[in-house]
RNA sequence: GCGCGGUUAGCUCAGUGGUAGAGCACUACCUUGACACGGUAGGGGUCAGAGGUUCGAACCCUCUACCGCGCACCA
C-alpha cells in the first residue's frame, strides 16, 4: 500500500470528487422516493454577482444540513436559484454604460439597454453558480431556477393579478421614498437612516396682515422654501395664537401663504413653527391634505431645482441649491441665524444618497393576511433560530404600511397592466375599461400601452419558496424543512414569503401547516472584519473566498467558518481561523495516514470488547458523549458547538491521547493486542468521519475511500451510533483509571519541564505507589513520559532534593535531577501554597452547615472527597519539604 | 423615545447555579518510529460596575455605564 503523502492536497482532491458526485447525480431529488422528505431553497443570489464570505457561511450551513440529512436516510432536495435584483443589476450596466460609452439608458432606448442588460447578463451571470460548486455544496443543479423564467415570470404575473383583483393591489398618487440617483421609488425598507452633521437654518417669514412683525421658523431645507404653501404652529402655543388666519410671506418666490394650527406640530422644536412643504415631506403633506393646501413640486426627478420663479436656484443640484437658498435670503434679510444640527437622514440603500420624499403615481400592495403570519411566528408553527428574531419580525408586522412595488427601472418583471391607447395621460380613472390587467397582454395589443413600470424584486422573491418547484416536487418537498438566511432581510424576504405563502396557498392541502413556507428559519450572523466593520467592497476589508478557498481548501474554509460562527451574534473574521480549519484537515489526514502504515483498515471492524485496553474503553465513552452533544447542538443549531466539539475529539481525545497510548500495542509483539488496537483506531476513524462529513465533504469522503470503510460514498453512509460497550465490565473504572494515568503522565511531564530537562531526553521515573492494579500500564505510562525507564517501587526512599510530583496514582521521582535543593524546595513550596488554599475553600465549605444541609448530597460528597484527596496530596507534599531540610 | 443583542485571558470567543475554559498570540524545551499546518510544559482573568436572591452567582433578578443593531422621531 503506497504511502499517503504528509499533507493533504485540496486542489486535486475537492475538484475530483465534486465532479464524481455529479456524475453520479448524488444530489439530485427523487419525487417517488420514499424516503422522507428534507429540503431547503437557497436564497438565490443576485445573478451577476459573485461569491462573498456571507454566501460561504449560509451555504456551508445549508450543505451541512444537507448532506447531514442525507445521511440519516432523507430524501434531500436543495434548490438552488439566481435572482435578477432589478435595480442592482440595471445599476451595473448602467454604470458600464456610462464609462464605456458615455451614455445613458434613455440614450439607448428600452428595448436596446435591455438587450445591454442581457448581454451582460451573459458575461458576467451564474459565475456564483460555479464558485459554489468549488465550495462543495451539494445542490440539485437539474433544478436551478431563475426568477427571470418564464414560468416563475408568469407567477409573478399572477400572483400581481389576484392581488389586484382582491383590490389588495392599486395604483395611486402618493407621497415615496424617491431616489433620485437611480429615479425610482424605493420601498420603506429599502430606507436607511443615518446621522448626518448638517446646518439649522432659521428664516425669518413676514406676516402679511402685520408688517415688521416675523415669524422665525428653524429648517434644515432652505432649498424648498419655494414649496411652502402654508405656515404652521401646534393649536395649543398661545405664542402664535393671534396668528391664526393671517398670511406670511415666503421669502423664496415670494408668495402670500396662509398660517394655520395643526396637531402634528412640536411647540418645544425649534420656534415652534413649521414651514409646510407637502410636495417634499411627508408629514407636511398629511398637512396639507388636513388643510386643503396646495402642492408645489419644485424638484426634478434627478435631484435638481424646478423653481423658474427663482433663476439664481432652477436647475442646481438640491444640495448645492441649500447652500445658494441660504445666500439668497441672507441678501433678502430673512435669514435670522444658522447653527451646526445634527439629524437623521434617509439614505437609499442601493444608490447610498439622501432619498426625497416625493408624490408620485405608483402601484402599492396593502399586506393580506398580517395577523395569520405575526401568529405563525408567535405559536411556533414556524420558528425562528434565534428566537429573539421573533420579536423583530413581530414589531415590523404590527407596524407594516403599505408596500410601493413599482420600480421606474426597465430591468425585472414588467408591471403587467396596460392602458388603452385613447385614455393615455388620464391617469384618475385606474378601474374600468381603460385599464387592463392580465397575466398575459391583451387580444389586441396596439390598442393598448403597457405599464412602463416593473416590480421590486422582493415581489418576484417572495414567492421563492413555492414557485421554484413543479407539482410533483412541491408534493414531495413543500413546505420546505428550513430556511437559512441573514437577518438583515427578515422583512424583505422572510416575512413577506410567510404573508406570500398563507396568501397564496400552495400547499397539498388547505391545512396552514401544509401551506407555511418553511419549519424552521435559522438566522445566520454577519460577517465583520476584524475591527467589526462590515465587509464591504469599497473598505477593501473582504477577502474573495475564491483565494481563501485556494489557498486552505474548500474544507478548511468551511470548518473555520463554521467554528467561529456563534448563533445570533456577528462573527469577527480572521483568517487565521480559516487557518486553524486548514491545520485540523491536516491534522485528521495524519492520523488516517498513520492507521493505514500499519496495514488495511477494516470496514466494519468486530472488536472484542473484553480484549479492550482502558484507553480504548476511555476514547469510546468519550466518542458516545461526542455523538450525543453534536445531536444536541444540532437541534439548536448550534453549528460551532459542533465543530468544536469535533475539533476537541479529534485532536485531543483521540489523537493526543487514545493513539499516543495505543502505540504500546501498536508497536508491541503481541499480535491480538495489536489487532484490536488497530480496530479500536479504525472504529473511531471511521464515525470521526462520518460526523465530520457534513462539513468536510472532500476530504473526509477521500479518506472513507482511501481507508476503505465503504464502498460507497460516504454521503450515504448511516451516521455513526452510540455503542453500547456490554461486553466491559465496568466503564466509568476504565475510563477512570485512564484519566488517573493521563493526569499521571502530565504530572510527570511537568515534573521534567519545572527541572528543565529537554523533553526528548529519555529520563528514569520512579513512581512510589501501593496500587498494584497499574503493573500492566507501566510500559504505556512510560512511553507518554517519553521515559526510559518507569519503575515502580513502593518502598522508594529519594535521595533528599528529588524532585516529586503528587499524582492520582501515588508519588513520581525524578532522580536524575537531583541538582538544586534549594530550587526543589521553592518549587514544593509553591506547590504547597496552592493546595493549602484550595483545601481552605473546600474546608470551609465542608463546615458551613448551611452548605452542607441545604446543598444536594452528590455535590457535599464530591466535596468531601475533593477533602481527603488534597489532605492527603498535601501531607505528602510536605513529607517531600522536610526531607530536604 | 421603544425594543433586541453584547461586555469573560493581549486577541477571537465557549461557558444555564457547585474548584474560571478553548484556539491564536506569548515563554521554555523538542525535528522522539502520523503530523513543525506538529509535540510537551508554562505564564496570563476583581468574569464591565453596583445592589439583590441563594448555603453557594460569570450564570437568576434590579439598576448603571459603555459598544453594536433594529424600529420610531428627525422642522
Amino acid at each position: 500500500m503506497a504511502e499517503l503523502p504528509k499533507r493533504y492536497d485540496p486542489t486535486s482532491v475537492e475538484p475530483k470528487w465534486y465532479q464524481r458526485w455529479m456524475e453520479n447525480r448524488d444530489f439530485i431529488a427523487d419525487t417517488k422516493s420514499s424516503k422522507p422528505a428534507f429540503s431547503i431553497v437557497m436564497p438565490p443570489p443576485n445573478v451577476t454577482g459573485v461569491l462573498t464570505l456571507g454566501h460561504v457561511l449560509g451555504d456551508t450551513i445549508q450543505d451541512i444540513l444537507c448532506r447531514r440529512a442525507r445521511m440519516q436516510g432523507f430524501e434531500v432536495l436543495w434548490l438552488p436559484g439566481m435572482d435578477h435584483a432589478g435595480i442592482g443589476t440595471q445599476t451595473a450596466v448602467e454604470k458600464h454604460l456610462r464609462r464605456t460609452e458615455n451614455k445613458t439608458r434613455h440614450d439607448l432606448g428600452r428595448e436596446e439597454f435591455l438587450r445591454r442588460v442581457l448581454e451582460w447578463q451573459d458575461k458576467h451571470g451564474g459565475i456564483i453558480i460555479e464558485q459554489l460548486k468549488r465550495l462543495g455544496c451539494s445542490c440539485d443543479w437539474s433544478r436551478q431556477r431563475y426568477t427571470l423564467d418564464d414560468a416563475y415570470a408568469a407567477a409573478v404575473r399572477k400572483a400581481f393579478v389576484d392581488l389586484y383583483n382582491q383590490r389588495l393591489i392599486y395604483r395611486g398618487r402618493r407621497m415615496v421614498n424617491w431616489d433620485p440617483v437611480a429615479l425610482s421609488a424605493i420601498s420603506d425598507e429599502e430606507v436607511v437612516s443615518k446621522p448626518q452633521i448638517g446646518k439649522l437654518y432659521f428664516v425669518r417669514y413676514e406676516i402679511v396682515e402685520e408688517p415688521e412683525r416675523f415669524l422665525e421658523v428653524a429648517t434644515t431645507r432652505p432649498e424648498t422654501i419655494m414649496a411652502d404653501t402654508a405656515m404652521a404652529f401646534h393649536p395649543g402655543d398661545k405664542r402664535y395664537l393671534d396668528l391664526l388666519g393671517k398670511h406670511a410671506w415666503r421669502p423664496l418666490a415670494r408668495e402670500k401663504i396662509p398660517i394655520v394650527a395643526d396637531e402634528a406640530i412640536d411647540p418645544e422644536f425649534g420656534t415652534g413653527i413649521l414651514k409646510v412643504t407637502p410636495a417634499h415631506d411627508a408629514v407636511d403633506f398629511e398637512i396639507g391634505e388636513r388643510h386643503n393646501l396646495p402642492v408645489i413640486d419644485v424638484l426634478d426627478a434627478d435631484g435638481r431645482i424646478n423653481c423658474p420663479a427663482e433663476p439664481q436656484l432652477d436647475l442646481l443640484d438640491r444640495f448645492k441649491a441649500r447652500e445658494k437658498a441660504a445666500e439668497l435670503l441672507q441678501g433678502r434679510g430673512a435669514l435670522a441665524k444658522t447653527e451646526p444640527y445634527e439629524n437623521n437622514v434617509g439614505f437609499s440603500d442601493r444608490s447610498d444618497v439622501p432619498i426625497e420624499p416625493r408624490i408620485s403615481e405608483q402601484w402599492f400592495l396593502r399586506y393580506p393576511k398580517t395577523e395569520e403570519a405575526l401568529a405563525l411566528v408567535r405559536d411556533h408553527l414556524i420558528r425562528f433560530f434565534p428566537a429573539h428574531w421573533e420579536k423583530v419580525y413581530a414589531q415590523w408586522l404590527e407596524n407594516i404600511r403599505d408596500w410601493c412595488i413599482s420600480r421606474q427601472v426597465w430591468w425585472g418583471h414588467r408591471v403587467p397592466a396596460w392602458y388603452r391607447k385613447s385614455q393615455m395621460g388620464n391617469s384618475k380613472s385606474q378601474r374600468g375599461a381603460d385599464i387592463y390587467v392580465g397575466i398575459e397582454p391583451p387580444s389586441d395589443p396596439e390598442n393598448w400601452i403597457q405599464d412602463q413600470d416593473t416590480l421590486d424584486t422582493w415581489f418576484s422573491s417572495w414567492l421563492w419558496a413555492y414557485e421554484t418547484m413543479d407539482d410533483e416536487t412541491r408534493k414531495k418537498f413543500y413546505p420546505t424543512s428550513v430556511l437559512v438566511t441573514g437577518p438583515d432581510i427578515i422583512f424583505f424576504w422572510v416575512a413577506r414569503m410567510i404573508i406570500a405563502a398563507l396568501e397564496f396557498d400552495p400547499g397539498k392541502t388547505e391545512k396552514i401547516e401544509d401551506n407555511i413556507p418553511f419549519h424552521h428559519v435559522f438566522f445566520t450572523s454577519i460577517i465583520r472584519d476584524k475591527l467589526g466593520r462590515k465587509m464591504s467592497k469599497s473598505l477593501g476589508n473582504s477577502p474573495d473566498p475564491l483565494d481563501l478557498i485556494d489557498k486552505y481548501g474548500a474544507d478548511g474554509l468551511r470548518f473555520g467558518l463554521m467554528r467561529i460562527a456563534p448563533t445570533g451574534q456577528d462573527i469577527r473574521f480572521d483568517e487565521k481561523q480559516i487557518e486553524e480549519g486548514r491545520n485540523f484537515a491536516t491534522k485528521l489526514w495524519n492520523v488516517a495516514r498513520f492507521r493505514q502504515m500499519h496495514g488495511p483498515s477494516e470496514p466494519a471492524p468486530a472488536i472484542d470488547e473484553h480484549a479492550l485496553s482502558i484507553y480504548a474503553v476511555q476514547v469510546l465513552a468519550r466518542l458516545n458523549e461526542t455523538i450525543d452533544q453534536i445531536e444536541a447542538a444540532y437541534r439548536d443549531y448550534q453549528f460551532n458547538a459542533v465543530a468544536q466539539r469535533l475539533y476537541e475529539f479529534v485532536w485531543s481525545d483521540y489523537c493526543d491521547w487514545f493513539v499516543e497510548a495505543a502505540k504500546t500495542e501498536i508497536f508491541g509483539t503481541d499480535e491480538s493486542r495489536k489487532k484490536t488496537a488497530l480496530a479500536v483506531m479504525d472504529l473511531v476513524l471511521s464515525a470521526t468521519l462520518r460526523l465530520l462529513h457534513p462539513f468536510m465533504p472532500h476530504l473526509t469522503e477521500e479518506l472513507w475511500s482511501l481507508m476503505t470503510f465503504g464502498k460507497d460514498s460516504i454521503q450515504f453512509a448511516t451516521p455513526p451510533e452510540k455503542l453500547a460497550l456490554d461486553g466491559v465490565n465496568d466503564i466509568p473504572g476504565n475510563c477512570k483509571l485512564a484519566g488517573a494515568i493521563y493526569d499521571t503522565v502530565q504530572a510527570g511531564r511537568n515534573l521534567r519541564s519545572e527541572s528543565k530537562l529537554p523533553s526528548n531526553k529519555k529520563m528514569r521515573f520512579i513512581l512510589r505507589t501501593n496500587d498494584n492494579t497499574i503493573s500492566a500500564e507501566i510500559p504505556t505510562v512510560a512511553r507518554l513520559l517519553t521515559a526510559e525507564e518507569l519503575v515502580v517501587d513502593r518502598g522508594y526512599q529519594p535521595s533528599p532534593g528529588t524532585p516529586v510530583a503528587i499524582t492520582p496514582l501515588g508519588e513520581m521521582f525524578l532522580p536524575v535531577a537531583v541538582v538544586d535543593r534549594e530550587r526543589e524546595r521553592e518549587r514544593l513550596d509553591r506547590e504547597i501554597v496552592k493546595v493549602e488554599g484550595e483545601l481552605r475553600i473546600v474546608e470551609a465549605k465542608l463546615k458551613n452547615s448551611s452548605f452542607v444541609d441545604r446543598a444536594p448530597a452528590a455535590v457535599v460528597e464530591q466535596h468531601r472527597q475533593r477533602l481527603s484527596a488534597l489532605t492527603a496530596e498535601l501531607a505528602k507534599l510536605k513529607q517531600a519539604h522536610e526531607a530536604l531540610t
